[in-house]
DNA sequence: TATATTGTTACACC
DNA sequence: TGGTGTAACAATAT
């Protein structure tokens, strides 16, 4: 379940090993998960094999200048396509969402030896070995020099969107999104009158959601909460200032952590070698229902805000 | 087989 | 009408 520090460390990962390689095949094996164009392809449905068929020829030959992050979304920066021009020639940007089970794996001929191409790809400890590429594997691409790059999803929700690089701007999923936690422009200020604004809002719905703040999801919103001591249900417009205060606080701290940690391995989330981020011990109360609440003993407990769980100390938050 | 899963958006409603 | 809150949606494992 990648949120913004799962979605960082693939970025690292991925820029610092893709940048500079050359796309030699793309295969699509999933047509309705790929999308050409500058618009918004809100209802992939739509997509057909053909725009698949546009989508590999657009891709092969360029190069990777660089892979970095918005929110929840991976932008590969492409060069312009040198040998053959043809229509669309210029730079271009692959937006990549993994939604809930995305996964990216880079396989060059070291890792290839050390795992024989099996992965562990699920942190259970009863999940089988798959090997690469699975029934799950919907994109494989291949660059000069003889290294892969795989793209699973279990259940199909991400997509891969090619868009110019010069419409980049005019991308809505882009638009709409937020200040980044990290962003200088990401205020006290800006972030208090956000959550007043959906005064009536769950805060951690308010959290979650990405006009508010870019790149929280349901774990780290649960983990903020924790620290800041306001339980999930709690109106936004019944926060006190200090609780406001509290909760910028430690979106930073948190995140900060979960990026060193190379993110939260929880069900799907692997890293770009097939290993799992080591946060999830971290957590203090995601994923911890009925466990004993690591600072005061209590039980933790769970409600249902707008159809998600929300897990809380009922001691130490208010 | 029904259910749980989550980020995002469509849409109803005030 | 504009902003907000809720439900729906994608597909699969268990």
């Amino acid at each position: 379940m990648p949120e913004l520090p799962e979605v960082q460390t693939v970025v690292s990962e991925l820029n610092r090993k893709l940048k500079g390689l050359t796309i030699q095949s793309v295969a699509v094996n999933a047509p309705k998960m790929v999308a050409v164009g500058p618009a918004v392809v809100s209802n992939i449905r739509r997509v057909s094999g053909r725009k698949a068929a546009e989508f590999v020829r657009l891709l092969r030959g360029r190069k990777i200048l660089g892979v970095r992050r918005r929110a929840k979304l991976l932008i590969f920066d492409l060069s312009a396509a040198s040998p053959r021009p043809r229509r669309a020639s210029g730079p271009l940007s692959l937006l990549v969402h993994l939604k809930m089970t995305g996964q990216f794996i880079f396989e060059d001929r070291r890792l290839r030896q050390k795992t024989g191409g099996r992965y562990r790809l699920f942190n259970n400890a009863h999940a089988p070995q798959v090997e690469l590429p699975s029934k799950h594997t919907h994109v494989i691409i291949k660059f000069a020099g003889g290294s892969t790059l795989y793209f699973n999803d279990i259940r199909k929700f991400g997509y891969l969107k090619l868009v110019r690089g010069d419409m980049l701007d005019q991308v809505r999923e882009l638009r709409e999104y937020g200040p980044e936690p990290f962003d200088k422009k990401f205020t006290p200020a800006i972030f208090a009158s956000a959550l007043r604004r959906r005064g009536k809002s769950p805060v951690k719905l308010a959290l979650m959601d990405p006009k508010v703040v870019a790149g929280i999801g349901n774990i780290y919103s649960d983990e903020i909460l924790f620290h800041a001591k306001v339980r999930p249900a709690r109106r936004t417009a019944s926060l006190s200032r200090a609780e406001e205060a509290a909760i910028f606080r430690w979106i930073r701290p948190v995140l900060r952590q979960a990026i060193a940690a190379k993110g939260s391995s929880v069900g799907d989330f692997v890293r770009t070698d097939g290993s799992w981020g080591g946060m999830g011990k971290f957590h203090f109360v995601y994923g911890r229902r009925g466990q004993k609440c690591k600072r005061c003993g209590t039980l933790v407990a769970a409600v249902k805000l707008g159809g998600r769980t929300a897990s809380y100390c009922p001691h130490c938050q208010k």
